[in-house]
Order: C-alpha cells, then structure tokens, then sequence
DNA sequence: GCAGATTGCTTTGGGACTCC
DNA sequence: GGAGTCCCAAAGCAATCTGC
C-alpha cells in the first residue's frame, strides 16, 4: 500500500551512509578545473535514492515497493507485512531507524484488477473534487492520469500496459488508484510524522482515504445503456462524458453543478453496472487483503494450507483445485470460494474469463455457479469438439491429457 | 438419507458463412 | 436478402459423489 516516500534523515546518518559500502555517492564535477559544481551528494540503490546535501540535510526518496521488489517494479501486492520487512531492511542493511525518518512525502496506492478495461475506466475518470485530470508520462511509471490539489495528487495507472511488455506474470486489466501527499498536513493531523508512525491500525486511515478519494472521482460510466431513450433523453446523458461540459460547468455556479453531478448519479444508478462502485468494492477488499494480520506463524494455517500446496490443478483453468474434494478434475464452487477469500486477484482473473456478461451484477453466489458452470462448459465443449474430430481408432492426444 | 458439491451430457441461441 | 448449415459458447438439467 505504502509505495513512493521522500523522508529527511539527522545529520548523523551523513557518515554512515556514506560509509556504506552499497552506495556510491557522486558529485557534480568541472572536467576543466575540478571543482566541485554541485552542492549535493547522490547515490543510487534499487531504485532509491539517497541525497546528501552540503548543508547537512539528508533525504531519501524512491519506491518502498520497488525496493522490496529489488527496484524492479510495484504491479503486485504490497502488504503492510511486506512493508514493514522492507523498513527492517533499511535497518539492516542502511542502519536507519525509523524513527529518524522524518517523512516529507508519501504515496499510498493500490493495485486492483478490474473487470474491464483499465484505460476505459481511466478514461473516463473526468474530474476529481472540481479538477480535471490531466494525461502524463513519467519514465518510470509510463503513461498515468494524474488530478493535481494543493496537498496531495491523485493518480490512476494502467499497470497492465505499463509491465506487461516486461514481466509474463502481470494480470490483465490491472489498475492502480493512488494518493501522493506532498504536503504532510493530512498525515500530520492522524499522527504520521515518521516511518515508525505507520502502524497496522493506521492503515484503516488509508483505506478510508483511498475509498473516500476513489469515491471523489467524477466518473461517467462506459456502460451505461442508453440506446432506447428519445434522442432528447440520450444527448442529455451523454453530455456527461465530455470533459468541456463539467469544464463551463465549474465556472458557474455550485448549485448548478451539484444538480448535473446528482443527475449523473441518477443515470448511472438506472443504466449502468455501475464501475465505480465495482471498483470500489475491489479496492476495499484489496486493501483488506493487505493490511490483515499476518498468518505466517499460526500453525493452524500451515497446516490448512498444506493441503493446498499438494499441487493438483484444473484441467482448464490450470490453477490449484488441492483444497477441492479428492477426486475433482475442474476448479468449481469451493475452489472459487476459497480465491475469493484467499487470492482476489487470481478470483477476477478467473472471473473475467469465465463469467459472462449477463450474470456481472449478480449475487457473489451466482457468479461462483456460472463460473464454474462456464470451467465445465469449457471442458465439455472442448470432449465433444474433440469427439467430432477424430476417428475411434486415431491416436488423440487431447484423450490422453484427459481434456 | 439428505443436502450440498461436483460433473457430464443435451439443448438452445446466435454469429458466420455459403448458396440460391 | 433470406434460407440452410455449421460451429461455438452458454444454459438447462440430471446423475453421481461426499460428508454429516
């Protein structure tokens, strides 16, 4: 959840980091005279950043996330546990409390995978709180949308485009909804000064700020049905996804915005699936996921999950069906059930392949029934395709892998 | 024996294609 | 253009299995 941070350090950390032999700090030089031109001090190390100014301020900045990720990226999870090895890790290896780390800037962020595409549902995030957002490109971070305020951005990622190129393992549709405080009065204000004041419980802080900011967002939704309304009724609605209305909007009055805002609602409530909302549970539960009490020395768990890690696998899906009965070949109900609890990102993964369009706004229990009625299908259809195809007595390798 | 979980098979509906 | 055919995904339904 914690990602980017930018934290001062006391000046007597200017020794230690410098003598550490995993850094390696550099200055700006004349290659004429040799003087030194720069009044600062920077050395690199996965993806951090570590200043040394001449004036003896200290800073760090960079991704905790990608740190722990060894610099490399922050498309998956991560949890308050993982968040905190990487703080030990920065004692360890650095020799930086956290206490002394007196924090300048955060980031908080979640990365979800939605049942849509993620640049339809960026794209048409229009407003955040009466701002608009703006297209930007950062190196990094590839191409985002980002909503500047005076104390904070936010910011909205397709991290699928972003990493898939680079890394085989990243899910489809997948978004990332993020806070970037610049200004620390927010933070101050629920007692976060330094990265020792991020504590479990203040993650419940985080959670309620993200779904809050999430919820902020002026979204027109794409799935909205519209065709059968009288052209009048359809120009009225449709006007709402255009940036250049909410735009004159804002320059008048309140009221008058907050009466087409509410009328945005109306229409969203009656004629579409309502992403924002599915997001939104998406992101809840996501940060549920990640900010829950670690189970990794309760031996109960191990043990449950023993079971589990006897790898037997869907024939279609391919993913682990151990926690199902003993003789089942195909992920079905208490297999999807146990992801919907246990891994919501491979549960949507699943979901978005399997589950049709019609049963989308359905109870959690009817998706999970078509789901696997969907898996089964599969495997069926895939038997008698294969039946049609090939003669008794022909050699059928499909047969033989028992699809 | 019963309820719920899991599976397999048949039927249905719709899109793509061809032919007249 | 529309009738016929094929193919595929999804829905419907019944049978079987499992745990209590």
């Amino acid at each position: 959840m914690v990602d980017f941070i930018k934290v001062m350090l006391p000046v007597k950390y200017q020794s230690i980091l410098e003598g550490n032999s995993l850094l390696n700090f550099t200055e700006n030089v004349n290659t004429t005279t040799g003087e030194i031109i720069s009044n600062v001090k920077t050395a690199y190390y996965k993806n951090m950043k570590f200043e040394i100014y001449s004036s003896g301020n200290i800073f760090i900045s960079g991704s905790l996330h990608k740190l722990y990720n060894q610099g490399e990226h922050n498309y998956n999870d991560f949890s308050i546990d993982d968040f905190l090895k990487t703080v030990l890790l920065l004692k360890s290896q650095f020799s930086i409390d956290a206490c002394d780390c007196r924090l300048r800037c955060l980031e908080i962020g979640v990365n979800v995978v939605v049942p849509y595409e993620v640049d339809e549902v960026i794209n048409h995030s229009i407003l955040h709180r009466k701002v608009s957002f703006e297209s930007k490109y950062h190196n990094a971070e590839g191409n985002y949308k980002q909503c500047v305020h005076s104390q904070y951005y936010i910011k909205l990622y397709n991290k699928t485009k972003h990493f898939k190129s680079r890394f085989s393992d990243v899910p489809d549709n997948l978004m990332r909804f993020e806070i970037k405080y610049r200004k620390m009065e927010k933070l101050n204000r629920i007692g976060i000064y330094s990265l020792n004041d991020l504590k479990r419980e203040l993650f419940l802080n985080f959670k309620e700020s993200l779904l809050l900011e999430w919820d902020n967002v002026l979204f027109y939704d794409f799935t909205t049905q519209i065709d059968h309304l009288k052209e009048r009724e359809r120009l009225k609605i449709e006007r709402y996804d255009s940036l250049n209305f909410w735009d004159s909007l804002i320059q008048g009055t309140n009221e008058n915005y907050k009466y087409h805002k509410g009328q945005l609602k109306k229409s969203i409530d009656k004629y579409s699936n309502n992403v924002q909302s599915e997001v939104s549970s998406l992101i809840g539960y996501k940060i549920d996921e990640l900010i829950k009490e670690t189970t990794l020395n309760d031996h109960l768990y191990i043990e449950s999950n023993k079971v589990v890690s006897l790898t037997k696998k869907c024939i279609i899906t391919n993913v682990n069906i151990s926690m199902q009965r003993d003789a089942s070949l195909l992920l079905s109900h208490s297999g999807l059930r146990y992801y919907f609890e246990k891994d919501i990102n491979l549960y949507n993964r699943i979901k978005n392949e399997y589950l049709s369009y019609k049963w989308i706004n359905s109870p959690m229990n009817v998706q999970i029934r078509e789901i696997a009625h969907n898996i089964r299908n599969k495997a069926s259809n895939t038997r008698v395709r294969n039946s049609k195809y090939y003669i008794p007595q022909q050699y059928n390798i499909v047969r033989e892998l028992g699809v």
